[in-house]
RNA sequence: UCCUGAGUAGCUCAAUUGGCAGAGCAUCCGGCUGUUAACCGGAGGGUUGCAGGUUCAAGUCCUGCCUCAGGAGCCA
């Protein structure tokens, strides 16, 4: 009686007979000799035939099936350093769920628009499958890493009557009558669980209406967001850059195959150590002019500037300090400038672009109140925001991480529709 | 919304100055006992995105439209 083996487990079984349930990822043949990629979800591995040394019949499977058919072989585990893995599987048996013919994806070049089309079979390509590991790893790094650290998960909701940050399109929604929004973070929220709990995040999906038609956009996307009771924006940073340098240690561990397939360099990971530098606004603005950037003091930075400033240190970097017309209302103004408030972005390396923004919340009541007014924002859906300052307010801060992003950066590619199952992106909602 | 580029076989692409629409892969047939996106021989496969125009002749030039890509704006 065979016993089933996972592909990934196969070098502890050799010499050992198994059965393997799976897809057949591609096929090559020699006339007397057929090689049958095998691939079960954990890995591929090679299974080899011999004409003569198995049943006619099952020759005759193995001549006719094409990609992606499904099926079970039974065989012997064996080392041989001809494998791509290491290890083959010498087949005695071949059962077939579904013999496929005509699978549109073929081991060769595809463009764009055809895969994306196709996704909900793109991803069983190898590269597409290492990505989507990795993802399942770091979510679960990330979360693990706020657990360790006394943090309570507080799931914000994803339909809110308010917007967060007043500028930003939404996706509107009929809510029995009312008006409703699909959140754009979950942050303000957070805020409230921030001061029942002292620590605490939320990871989950957000949303974005925005017409940005850029590798670097998604309209749903997944935040994590923490917020920490007592805390300043100097403290912030210090958990984003621990928080930051954990994650991408461990990953460098735990997904050392799939970096592999996917020929990440990983020098470039390996350079993420702290300290980051933290650049105040007024030195980003100076550093970008003398790298001879049209760049004015008050403007946001754009993707190119983001780049510059990653490859200028190397590393990832924090710029703090921001104008405050650039920056949502809820942002604490910096004591010692009040054209400025005390909101940070952290920049990732290899041109990866901001991966965190975050910062210190205005804690005073007074305050919160005029700065809605200055914004142009009702009062009255925000009454709740404000009991938070008018019950034991404290000094906060918190920040908010990018999935995609945090993904195509430990992964290396270049567009975040490859880093979610089922990216949705102005002009695509399908499949 | 703006800018730039692309659209030719199922897929990825070529086609000189406007002059017979091609290749590789996939599919089908045949060959091969160690292949690594296997290889070798043969076959089938086209309304050149759509509509109009110029010309003896348009994949190629002109006008309009559609779709896609990635950059700007906006943002994680």
């Amino acid at each position: 009686m065979s016993s089933k083996v996972p592909i990934d487990q196969l070098a502890q079984h050799i010499g050992e007979q198994v059965e393997l349930r799976g897809w057949l990822y591609n096929k090559r043949s020699s006339g007397k000799i057929a090689f049958l990629e095998v691939r079960d979800g954990s890995g591929t591995v090679q299974a080899v035939t011999v004409r003569g040394k198995v049943e006619p019949a099952t020759w005759e499977v193995i001549e006719t099936i094409g990609q992606e058919s499904s099926l079970a072989v039974t065989g012997t585990v064996k080392a041989d350093d001809r494998a791509p893995s290491g290890v083959e599987l010498v087949v005695e048996a071949i059962e077939v769920f579904q013999a496929v013919e005509g699978y549109p994806i073929s081991p060769k070049e595809h463009g764009v628009e055809f895969l994306m089309d196709r996704r909900h079979l793109w991803l069983r390509s190898a590269q597409q499958h290492a990505v989507l590991r990795v993802r399942s790893a770091l979510q679960k790094i990330c979360r693990d890493y706020f657990y360790e650290r006394g943090y309570v998960l507080f799931d914000s909701p994803m339909l809110t009557p308010l917007s967060v940050e007043g500028t930003t399109t939404l996706f509107e929604t009929d809510y029995f009558g009312r008006s409703a929004f699909l959140s754009q973070s979950g942050q303000l929220y957070q805020e409230a669980g921030a001061m029942a709990f002292g620590k605490v995040f939320c990871f989950g999906p957000t949303f974005r209406a925005e017409k940005s038609k850029t590798r670097r956009h998604l309209t749903e996307f997944w935040m994590l967001e923490p917020e920490i009771a007592y805390a300043t924006i100097d403290d912030a940073m210090d958990v984003a850059e621990d928080f930051i340098c954990t994650v991408i240690a461990q990953a460098l561990v735990e997904c050392r195959s799939e970096l592999d397939v996917l020929e990440r360099d990983l020098s470039a990971l390996e350079a993420v150590q702290a300290p980051f530098p933290r650049l105040h606004y007024d030195d980003s603005v100076k550093l970008l002019q003398e790298a001879g950037e049209e760049f004015e003091w008050g403007d946001d930075f754009g993707g190119g500037h983001e780049t510059l400033l990653s490859k200028h240190f190397g590393k990832p970097v924090f710029i703090n300090r921001f104008p405050a017309r650039i920056k949502p209302f809820y942002m604490e103004p910096d004591p010692e400038r009040d054209d400025l408030v005390l909101g940070c972005d952290l920049i990732a390396s290899d041109g990866y672009g901001e991966i965190i923004g975050g910062g210190q919340r205005i804690h005073d009541p007074v305050l919160l109140e005029s700065k809605l007014e200055e914004h142009g924002l009702p009062r009255e859906p925000y009454e709740w925001y404000l009991d938070l300052r008018r019950y034991g307010t404290v000094p906060h801060s918190g920040f908010g991480m990018g999935l995609e992003r945090l993904v195509a950066w430990v992964t290396g590619r270049p567009h975040l529709r490859e880093t979610i199952p089922f990216p949705r992106t102005i002009g695509r909602l399908e499949p």
